[in-house]
RNA sequence: GGAGGGGUUCCCGAGUGGCCAAAGGGGGCAGACUGUAAAUCUGCUGGCUCUGCCUUCGGAGGUUCGAAUCCUCCCCCCUCCGCCA
């Protein structure tokens, strides 16, 4: 392909390229370029925040490009202090192995394997020993250090900085040179880390990195970024039917940010969706379309469709899901207080929360909706529903 | 070390003796409507054996018929000054 095409799908989401024209250059004189991306295993779950990096991968692999894949096991253990005011407890080498290897199995469902290398920062930085480490703080100053906004702030708002944050752009930085990286791949909040990563590789007589950064995906609230702390994500373990709906929940807004970030249609076919939409066209309809891709990708096919009749089985027409949890509870009497029944069953949270829920139509029996949160239940089985979205199939006995 | 400010329900934040399970906003949930779990509107949002009762306002005591609100001690956070350099 050839230099100029390349770029334009190369610039497809991304928030900055430093610089572009060594990028230019870059790809006229090396057809495989080394893509370098790091991943600090410190949680277990990817949800499709991450996974906008991993497209871009993805697409470089496309191209004919190699790219790293490169496990920050060494680096988990400090922590990156970017835009964080709090230092992060450190996590075992047990938690690390079992979160890396979730990462690779689910990285792998967008990845090609083939021109994917898989690599540890553990493998030189546990040989490097302590002179190397000081040698490597001595590459740079405090002053380029306080550059950086966050610790910046944290100084001049004589918040603690331990020595132990400044390593760790350095230690990014230094995976670069150990791969040799063409390119690096991060979020807008990456940016620091990733010119070190330039800086150090200079240093090394080494042709300097180009630095790609990634938009930080909004969550499903809009507004703040995709993040487990903040309860907003879609998670890549997510089942069919949960990932469909919460694509579908997503605003007609946001639609669009998802689909250029995640989706792997063409270009001119998301112009042409913008183009329906316009003409009149249900944004629903458009999101069914999304919906089924991203489910596809973590899922498979048949799983997509199966999510989107459910869905559409339920929420269109109010119906009931073909699978639901099978609660049995048993009642002493032979018979107990409906309240009590929904939280014992986990519909609701607690008898409060279940009164609650009856009073404002939301507890439905078989279909029927009921209005006395004291009735009784005897002995038997049936359907109940609380609200749109939790079903339990319960017998009492 | 000195002076001051502050810790309130999931979050932010009001409340300075009873009308406070605690304003307002956010988030969440539900209902209506609809084109979807979009948007919009409305309601709910501590627990329970639920027209009543119980627990909650950093912690422990105390005053009072009655305390988130007053007093005492303790813990934690922030600001300014000093010490140090």
């Amino acid at each position: 392909m050839k230099v100029e095409e390349q770029i334009a799908e190369i610039e497809r989401g991304v928030e900055e390229i430093v610089p572009e024209s060594e990028l230019v250059e870059r790809l006229e004189n090396k057809p495989q370029l080394r893509i370098k991306a790091g991943f600090d295993p410190t949680a277990p779950d990817l949800h499709l925040g991450h996974t906008v990096l991993i497209n871009k991968m993805r697409q470089f692999q496309e191209l004919g490009h190699k790219v790293v894949f490169l496990i920050g096991d060494f680096t988990a253990m400090i922590g990156d202090p970017s835009g964080k005011s709090a230092t992060r407890p450190p996590l075992t080498r047990e938690q690390i192995e079992v979160n890396a290897a979730t990462y690779k199995e689910q990285v792998f469902k967008i990845l090609d394997p083939e021109r994917t290398e898989v690599r540890y920062n553990s493998e030189w930085f546990d040989k490097m020993g302590a002179d190397g480490m000081v040698r490597l703080a001595a590459q740079h100053t405090v002053a380029r250090m306080l550059e950086r906004d966050d610790f910046s702030k944290r100084f001049k708002g004589e918040r603690p900085i331990s020595i132990h944050e400044f390593l760790y752009p350095l230690v990014q930085g230094y995976d670069s040179v150990a791969l040799k990286s063409d390119i690096e791949l991060g979020g807008t909040d990456q940016k620091f880390n990733l010119l070190v990563g330039r800086e150090l590789q200079k240093r090394e007589g080494q042709l300097p990195q180009i630095i790609l950064t990634m938009p930080l995906l909004e969550g499903l609230d809009g507004v703040q970024k995709m993040s487990k702390s903040l309860d907003n994500t879609i998670g890549v373990t997510d089942s069919a039917n949960e990932m469909f709906g919460k694509v579908m929940s997503i605003s007609d807004k946001l639609m669009w940010r998802y689909i250029e970030l995640l989706s792997f249609r063409a270009l001119n076919d998301v112009a042409k969706m913008h183009q329906q939409v316009d003409d009149g066209a249900n944004p629903r309809d458009i999101k069914f379309d999304f919906a089924l891709e991203i489910v596809e990708r973590f899922h498979d096919r048949a799983s997509a469709e199966s999510a989107m009749q459910d869905f559409m089985q339920r929420f269109q027409k109010g119906g009931i899901p073909d699978d639901m949890p099978d609660v049995e509870i048993g009642a002493e009497k032979g018979s107990i207080p409906l309240a009590n029944l929904l939280k014992d069953a986990g519909l609701c949270q607690s008898t409060s929360d279940a009164m609650r829920m009856v009073k404002q139509g939301a507890v439905r029996i078989d279909g029927e909706r009921v209005e006395d949160p004291k009735l009784m239940i005897n002995t038997g089985v049936g359907v109940y529903q609380v609200g749109k979205r939790k079903f339990a199939r319960i017998t009492v006995v």
